[in-house]
DNA sequence: CGGACAAGCTGA
DNA sequence: CAGCTTGTCCGG
């Protein structure tokens, strides 16, 4: 049995009492009385001859259903790749409350689905890339265009032959609880036994749905996997055990031999490594981009503020098409307020600095022009006119709403941070990240400031930025619906970034090809695995684990944390696994850290 | 984790 | 040396 007490991580033998041999099995949930005291737990073996001269106490209580076998042994794995405690794995996996008793499993689940509703063979091409993907070895990637309905895809999936034959349910992840249910209702109402529930999961309903984590969820057997949207960054857990539900739901898959596929528009290097990439015609999957319009912001006037001629056009288009907004959504700008990073521009030509070495935003400082992100030095020179003077754009943004409602003459709600709050029904909402998460549609969406994104000094930069305009495209649609005003206005300083090439041509896989060379350069995941420690117990962690193994390198960041760099994740958690941690808390470990 | 027990510090 | 804190060990 293993107790539900993180800290306490041995595994410890009980006897079963006679009368419950029927209930008890790998994965069920117990109480056990332990050094005097009751805790919780879970059946890990059902089978062990226990240590010499101990003599074993029953079970104390029979706590209800847990996860399957094959989730038991996952959660150990996890454990191992993620450098957490397995209870903490099998607690996710585990229902809230007890469930004593399954639900009875929906009729013509394990045999043929009911109404083996034919997929129409197909307009879109995406029932033959499922069929593609279902059948191949391992894990794959399919590229779909932001406006695709993925509705389809599942279905198609589902609905596989391949798929039919195999035992199991099909287990669809998706970035957002909202999303989970949206997409099972839809299901549910197309006559598919589809649930987000435990109990249900558990009793092998066909079709499970749910975000992050739902790569837990209890189905005795996968015959597949979907991930929508796999390089959405809500997949990751942000308090440690960093695991990612993509990672997750990948070997669960791999160790079932079923597939695993994946979806996204803009997939990163690291989702795509080791994955089969499948895309349409680069013409079918342009037509599931939005219209794209760049505005070079490097010529402008600064007083002109945030606002160019090519936004109060469009958002005029916009606003004196009556019916539009009511019909389509309003017009939605975007900033990050939050942003604190100061952009340098030459105060002759206003091109912006960037390091000449890896593309980031560089800051001034006594000596030079000095890059955040790889630390390169350049003196104080334009690179485009080579002039020695330069201004730090954009000051404060708080005045925004009023400025873009004194621009434009009509009222100006507001969108930022998380849930709470209605969303303001003005003709035009301005926000930062969570205008792109709340807003379900749009006439268009206006980027008022994207170099802050683009140009962050963070490895990431690149495919958070995709990630906010794949958001944004589904605002407003594909470039072929609705009218012309439907699209995304990009005010930018530089227009020639590979991101908005890409995105301007309805096609992300050049994007790939350079971040691949960065990251290969840099020895950047997928080149590497990366842990990231910090917290007061960090500092001597490090050195133990500095000490432990040649080809892994320690080093300290910016921020203090402790950075271990090891070839890949078999050594990396084995290092983190074969070490001994120090007692108590006081040591975070962030395997695969997202921001360094 | 939390209880048990041992070793160390304080004050009369 | 009682009374308390702090540390270490261990659990079936």
């Amino acid at each position: 049995m293993r107790t539900d007490v993180a800290a306490l991580p041995k595994l410890f033998d009980y006897a079963v009492p006679e009368s419950w041999t029927d209930e008890v099995t790998v994965g069920t949930r117990v109480r056990v009385v332990l050094h005097g005291r009751r805790v919780g737990g879970w059946v890990v073996d059902d089978d062990v001859q226990p240590p010499e001269g101990v003599e074993l106490l029953p079970l104390r209580q029979w706590s209800g259903w847990g996860p399957p076998p094959p989730l038991v042994d996952l959660a150990e794995w996890a454990a191992w790749r993620w450098a957490g405690p397995p209870s903490f794995f099998l607690r996710v996996a585990s229902p809230t409350g007890p469930v004593r008793a399954l639900p009875v499993a929906p009729p013509g689940t394990s045999d043929a689905p009911e109404e083996a509703e034919s997929v129409p063979p197909t307009a879109t091409g995406i029932a033959e890339l499922a069929a593609r993907a279902v059948r191949a070895e391992g894990s794959t990637l399919l590229r779909l265009a932001p406006t695709t309905d993925l509705i389809e895809l599942v279905l198609a999936v589902v609905n596989d032959p391949a798929t039919v034959a195999r035992p199991g349910g099909v287990l669809v992840l998706v970035p957002a609880v909202g999303w989970a249910e949206r997409l099972c209702t839809r299901l549910v109402r197309r006559g598919y036994a589809a649930t987000t529930g435990w109990a249900e999961a558990r009793a092998g309903w066909p079709i499970v749905v749910g975000s992050r984590a739902a790569a837990w969820s209890p189905l005795p057997h996968l015959a597949a996997a979907v991930v929508l949207d796999a390089h959405d960054e809500s997949y990751r857990e942000e308090s440690a055990p960093t695991y990612s539900a993509v990672d997750v739901v990948t070997e669960r898959a791999r160790r079932e031999g079923s597939p695993a596929i994946l979806t996204s528009p803009c997939p990163p290097v690291a989702v795509c490594a080791g994955r089969t990439v499948m895309a349409l015609p680069a013409a079918r999957e342009k037509a599931g981009w939005p219209r794209v319009e760049c505005v070079d912001r490097r010529g402008a006037d600064p007083r002109s503020g945030m606002f160019s001629d090519e936004f109060v056009r469009l958002a005029r288009s916009v606003l004196d098409d009556p019916g539009l907004v009511a019909q389509r959504g309003p017009l939605v700008c975007f900033y990050d307020r939050t942003g604190r990073a100061r952009l340098l521009a030459c105060a002759h030509c206003g091109e912006l600095a960037q390091c000449t070495a890896c593309g980031a935003a560089v800051q001034q400082d006594e000596s030079g022009l000095r890059c955040p992100r790889c630390d390169a030095q350049r003196p104080v020179i334009c690179a485009a006119c080579g002039r020695l003077r330069m201004k730090t754009l954009r000051a404060g943004v708080s005045r925004l709403r009023e400025e873009v409602a004194a621009l434009l003459g009509v009222e100006v709600g507001e969108v930022s941070g998380p849930e709470g709050g209605a969303i303001a029904q003005t003709p035009v909402l301005i926000g930062t990240e969570a205008v792109l998460h709340r807003v379900r549609r749009a006439s268009a969406v206006v980027f008022l400031d994207i170099d802050l994104h683009l140009l962050a000094p963070r490895f990431s930069a690149t495919d958070e930025t995709l990630g906010l305009l794949v958001r944004a495209s589904r605002l407003v649609g594909s470039r072929q619906t609705g009218p012309a005003s439907a699209r995304l206005l990009v005010q930018t300083r530089v227009p020639d970034h590979p991101v908005l090439r890409a995105v301007r041509a309805g096609d992300p896989s050049a994007v790939a090809v350079g971040e691949e060379a960065m990251r290969r350069s840099a020895g950047l995941p997928p080149f590497s695995a990366l842990a990231a420690l910090s917290g007061p117990l960090a500092d001597g962690y490090a050195a133990a684990l500095g000490g432990a193994g040649a080809d892994v390198t320690v080093t300290e960041l910016a921020d203090g944390r402790h950075l271990i760099m090891a070839p890949d994740h078999q050594v990396l958690s084995d290092l983190l696994a074969g070490v001994p941690r120090p007692a108590g808390r006081g040591l975070r470990i962030e395997v695969d850290p997202t921001s360094i």
